[in-house]
Parts: C-alpha cells; structure tokens; sequence
DNA sequence: GTCTATAAGTCGATAGAC
DNA sequence: GTCTATCGACTTATAGAC
C-alpha cells in the first residue's frame, strides 16, 4: 500500500515530465492527487522539496549502479555493455522521474544542485574512464573518448522518451539493440 | 548593425536556454538588454511571440537543410553524412536557439506547437527513410531502423550543450569523430 | 522610444474552522 | 487530515507622462 506522500510524489514526478517543474503548479499536482492544494501540506513540506527528492534519488540510483559495476573484476568493455543495461532498465522502471536528471535539474535550489552536480560529474568521469579503458584494451578503436563518452551518453539519456513511444518493444531486445548502435557501429562489415 | 529586435531575441534565447521559457521573466530579458521590461513592448509584442519566432525558424532551418539533403541524387549513406554535418553546423553557428528544439517546445502556444511537431515528425520521417534506405543499400547492417534513428538524433540533439563546454574543438574534427561514432561504431576491427 | 505606475491574474504557502 | 479563505510576492502586459 502505497502512502500518500508516495502517490503526491508519484503524481508530481509525470507532471513535472509532461510540463516541466516550473510551469506545474500545487494547484496542478492536487487535481491529479485528488485533493486540494493546501492539504498537500499535510504530506510534504514544499514543492521543492519534493522536486528534490525525486531527482536526487534517481541520482543515487545511478551512483549506486555505477560503483557495483565499476567495482566488479570484469573487462571494461564488460563494464560498457552492464551500463548500458542498466539505463534501459532504469528508463522503463523510472520513466518519470529519470527524465528530470536530462532536463529539469537546474531548478534545483543551490545546495541540492551542488550534491546533484557533483553525483553527475563523478558518474561521468567514472563511465570516460571504462571508456578510455576499452581503448587502452585494443577494443575500441582510438577514438576520442570525451565524444564517445557524450555520444553514448546522450542516447542512454533519451532513451526513456523514445521507450514510453514504444512499450511494445523488449527490453531485452530493446538492450541488445542498442549495443549494436552504441558500440558495434551502424556500418556493415 | 543588429535591430533592437534582434538584441532581444539574442538575450532571450540565451535566457530561455539556461533557465528555461517558464522561468524567464520579462524583468530577466529587460535587465540583460539593458532596458526596462515595459520598454520591450514597443519592439516584440508578447514573450510568446518571440519564442515561438525563434523556435519556428529553427524547425526551418532544419527542414529546409534537409529536403536540399534529401533532394540530391546522392547514395543514402552521403546523405547521412551531410545531415550529421549540417547538426554540427548548426549546433556551432546557433548555439541558444537550438536548445530550444530539444528542451522547450513544450511551452508553444497550441497553433504553433501544432505547426512546430509536424514539421518535426516530417524531418524524423525522412531521417528514417535514409537510414532504411543505407539498410537496403548494404551499406548498413540490418538494425532496427527506428532504434538507429533514435540513437543518432539523440547524440546530434545534444551537440550544442557539450559543444559549448569545449570550445577548442575543431569543427571539421568534430565532425569526422561524429561520423566515426555514429556510423562505423566504437567497437575495433 | 523609454520611463513609472499599475491592472489583472497566478504563484507557493499559511491560518484556522471542522 | 481536509477544507475555505487569504497573504504577499511575482507574473505578463497596458496606460499614459515625458
């Protein structure tokens, strides 16, 4: 049974994807809740608040697979492709709230924007590392590892937007897919 | 010499592209041109006007580079390559408007979002028949058509946000590397 | 063409009855 | 714990002096 801070910040989070944190109101949030704007007070504390919690926990989230994946004895290249797992699965399980790390953290106040920030940058520096790595390897051709990095990053990121399109589509399929368009290359061989 | 009009546009697309359309005040756009809010009126008429200005005309640009792309006699496979050229062109030469193409098309007014999305999903349609035609050439390997679109417009929507972060890079470099990722892929031979 | 003043509406959040 | 009523700040945009 979900609580009812669960159901305002599940309600929030779709809201937040569709018109952004700005553009929704408490007002917005409440119709969608089922109740009116000041009794949301009862639950949480702030619109901000909520915000927050919804994006740095995805956040953590990532952080959290990152260091499990980056820790473990597998080749680099190994690594890559459970990274790239991993989004897939988190853009199906998370589909609202994800789309907020993309677009909608510079509404952040400044002290949960330096701790969001900070998460990001690190991911990032870990996941160019796996990706130097697999050059060093000989399994990547020596290509520059900042654009690949922003290349696979990018995809992985809009991958939630265009699965919510699609939800036809396996994720298993949809995972094995994406290796051959990240890693393997579009050009026939 | 550039319009006051022209000034504005500038400074709220700058705006619009770092906090977004929402969040921008006219008081926000005035303080950066250096007047005050209710001055803009005698140049633009409403703040959605300008936005949608520079949203539409993006779209047209866009639009118009690819059926002069589309148009030509060329092998699909050097049509993909002039289209990853012309993003990258375009990702340098307007570097704010662009932004808005990926971020805040959502906040357009009902008919111009209409007009907006349309001539989107028009240049999404064609991307994909050229990818399903490189397919069909041989010159791609078989992948889902709709998973290489996606995959490929994701990296060259975000060109302009990891472009401005590194502006030493050369354009012409960026734009073999591009190509380099996105068709003949990470993976060595 | 720029300003000050302000209209008319929305925002997040609170007070207090029930 | 939900409601109605409302505060004070902020929003886009206009009126009218200069």
């Amino acid at each position: 049974m979900k609580s009812k801070r669960e159901i305002i910040k599940d309600c929030a989070a779709r809201l937040f994807r569709k018109k952004g944190y700005k553009a929704t109101s408490m007002r917005d949030i409440a119709q969608e809740v089922g109740m009116e704007a000041a009794s949301l007070y009862n639950h949480i504390s702030s619109k901000q608040e909520i915000f927050q919690e919804l994006l740095l926990n995805m956040a953590r989230l990532f952080t959290e697979g990152m260091e499990e994946i980056d820790g473990s004895s597998h080749k680099s290249i190994i690594k890559l492709e459970k990274l790239i797992s991993m989004h897939v699965r988190f853009a199906i399980e998370h589909t609202d709230s994800i789309s907020l790390i993309t677009n909608e953290w510079v509404h952040l106040d400044e002290e949960p924007l330096r701790e969001f920030t900070s998460l990001r940058d690190q991911y990032e520096k870990q996941f160019e590392n796996i990706i130097k790595q697999c050059i060093e390897d000989g399994d990547f051709s020596p290509v520059d590892p900042e654009i690949a990095l922003f290349s696979i990053l990018s995809t992985l990121r809009w991958l939630y937007s265009w699965y919510s399109k699609q939800k036809n589509i396996n994720p298993v399929e949809l995972e094995k897919e994406m290796i051959h368009c990240l890693v393997d290359g579009l050009r026939n061989k």
